[in-house]
DNA sequence: TGCTAACAAGTAAGCACTTACATACTTACT
DNA sequence: AGTAAGTATGTAAGTGCTTACTTGTTAGCA
């Protein structure tokens, strides 16, 4: 016999191999027995601690929303009041964070394509309050005279896009990125034309 | 017995029947049994034009790799030497051509994130070309100095993905848009910006 | 009359989930 | 402290349904 966990332990070893999975091949692409094989126990282990592939699912969304470490630090950034600043910050975190761990991305992908129940909540607690985030801070530049007048959503929606677009490329489809394109100078460049192109 | 049509006639529709669901429900999602189902014909007939399940997948994204419409319009447009109106117009009609049939973008993801081996060409015939015509448009501009000095290929990615993500926002995680914002006064307000953004 | 489009009815493999049972750890009684 | 009972962790081996693909046969058209 296997080596005894405590269950908290067991469950917690089953969505990190479950994350794994479900992010690489999708709810659908991934097999119960494939995931019992990534975390080294037998399938029914998986269905002492799931009722169903589904709510193991559930279960990884729900926690993958509870995270809140890109909003905190651009939270912290935007006091400075250095706009080119928060740009630079906020695209580059998002950028560390998902080449660090791809996974989040491909899984909110993944979710939304396969229609999963829960992939609006993680649409919610990912994009939209990251939206609604930069939104407020270009708004507030704008009652201040910094920005031009325009619709601070859709301007905010618009530079997360390049970032976003940016991490599509080179996450999902592939695309090497020339040794002198790091994102340091991507993002500094985005931020750059996004910043001279909303102010007054 | 059913109506009798022609090989090649049956073949078209069996892949308009398979476009529409693969592209919704992604090829692991899809069942060979529900496009036979939805082309009104036995499964065998499938398997008479298509060896296999993923044979007819890559016959879809071969064909949908081949249609230029977007680029040539594109084009068109860029003789003119209007550069506002290059950018309303490439990022109205990617919005006009999504919104009119979203299978494509689906296609496109789905196919990225179930690792299908024809991925890559079809990511080069959709997204890459258009990178490369805005990218020369860009440097076109540089050297007339009509832009400020920067990397082209990654400005015309940073326009590119502020349509591409309103797309996402809109088509794939189903976000409704508030009456003022229609396609032409977001494309309008994402091309005034960059626009702005990439001037000297 | 021969050729090809068409189908009904398989078939073998794959899959999510279950069952019956074994083994380690915890607890409580003497 | 020793140990038996009870409980939680674990597995091997299914079970029945689904699914990609096949086979044997029929029927329309040149």
């Amino acid at each position: 016999m296997k080596e005894r966990l405590s269950a908290q332990e067991r469950r917690r070893r089953i969505v990190e191999a479950a994350v794994e999975l479900f992010s690489r091949k999708g709810f659908r692409g991934t097999r119960t027995r494939e995931i019992a094989e990534a975390a080294d126990i037998s399938e029914a282990m998986i269905y002492r601690h799931f009722a169903t592939k589904r709510e193991l699912y559930s279960a990884i969304i729900e926690a993958k929303s509870a995270t809140e470490e890109l909003l905190a630090s651009a939270a912290t950034v935007a006091q400075r009041k250095d706009d080119a600043g928060v740009l630079r910050a906020v695209g580059l975190k998002m950028i560390e964070q998902t080449e660090a761990d791809p996974s989040l991305m491909r899984l909110l992908l993944f979710s939304a394509l396969e229609g999963h129940e829960l992939s609006d909540i993680f649409f919610e607690s990912r994009v939209k309050r990251l939206h609604e985030f930069l939104s407020n801070y270009i708004r507030k530049g704008i009652k201040e005279k910094r920005f031009r007048s325009m619709d601070p959503l859709i301007a905010a929606r618009g530079f997360i896009g390049m970032i976003v677009h940016y991490l599509l490329i080179h996450e999902l489809f592939g695309v090497k990125r020339p040794p002198r394109s790091s994102p340091e100078e991507v993002v500094e460049q985005f931020a750059s034309i996004f910043l001279k192109g909303i102010e007054r």
